[in-house]
DNA sequence: TTATGGTTTGATAAACAGTCTCATTATCTA
DNA sequence: TAGATAATGAGACTGTTTATCAAACCATAA
């Protein structure tokens, strides 16, 4: 079967060496708002809107006064620079997470909303043959499965 | 491997005729309105956003004028019943088809934005697998394949 | 058939998420 | 440390979805 449960794999330092340095390549500046989210990302477990990020935020850094344009913009940097990753289930919106853990899929309770991460590789190999039967070539994937947890089962 | 594409399993006259007896169960109504929605999902081999519903809807029945109130209140209602399912990726938006074909999975190309519809036996099975060692009652499952489709690779 | 009451509708206002603009501020480099 | 330029916050703006409500419609039973 090979299904897990999947935890953190990097340290903060090293992610936040990696982030400078992504940083100083592209020619983009080390700021104050962008450490801070990378952090509160880092240290919390969650799948985070960008609006309950925001509120994070607000609450440990009330000085630094960060705009949610700014979450947005640099949400949407480290995704395309595969730092955090999305999913958008329902109309619940988009939610984000760090991507230094290790790739896994979702499994969501439609009753209480907990998300349980899982990693299979039958699934992995799986999708890679499907792709390449159909000549597709394969940059990501994803995957949710649906339904009750065993909590709410017994409720 | 057992993917394959998928097709339409059913006469547009029964999935009409269930439709009306699901509305008289419900005490619903059976209205113009809600008869070419269906009509229009089931003979539109494409996924659907609401807006390019109301679109086509607004090209074949003028007469019908057609609220895009009316289009959202009944993909929702539809969708509730099991009778169209949602997709939703990146920022485009959630597009509706009708589940009256098998259930399957899509591979989408993030260039062309092409939707490939597969099913995959080895990857159903696992799913079941999965949730059952979560002790997970699943309802649903959705899984997309982003990448480069074949005709995008050759240009 | 027609009357009746609850449902559904279209128009439009409102809520909402996300993006854009731009003057100001912060960062980087020399 | 200064100058160039990138990043920021505020808030205007956009597009999408939902809520409101009077009018129209549908199902039922007389
Ligand atoms: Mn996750
Ligand atoms: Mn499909
Ligand atoms: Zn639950
Ligand atoms: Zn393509």
């Amino acid at each position: 079967m090979d299904s897990s449960s999947t935890e953190r794999t990097i340290e903060y330092d090293k992610l936040l060496a990696d982030f400078k340095a992504l940083l100083k390549d592209k020619a983009l500046k080390f700021t104050n708002q962008r450490e801070k989210i990378l952090e509160t990302l880092y240290y919390s477990q969650e799948h985070l809107t960008p609006e309950a990020l925001h509120l994070l935020i607000k609450e440990k850094y009330p000085e630094l006064n960060a705009g949610i344009a700014t979450i947005y913009r640099t949400l949407s940097m480290l995704e395309e620079n595969d730092i955090v990753s999305s999913l958008s289930f329902g109309a619940q919106g988009k939610k984000y997470e760090l991507g230094a853990k290790d790739h896994h899929d979702h499994m969501i309770c439609t009753e209480c909303g907990e998300i349980t991460e899982f990693v299979d590789d039958v699934i992995e190999a799986q999708q890679h043959k499907i792709a390449e039967k159909f000549g597709f070539k394969m940059h990501d994937h994803s995957m949710q499965i649906y339904g009750i947890c065993k909590k709410c089962q017994n409720n």
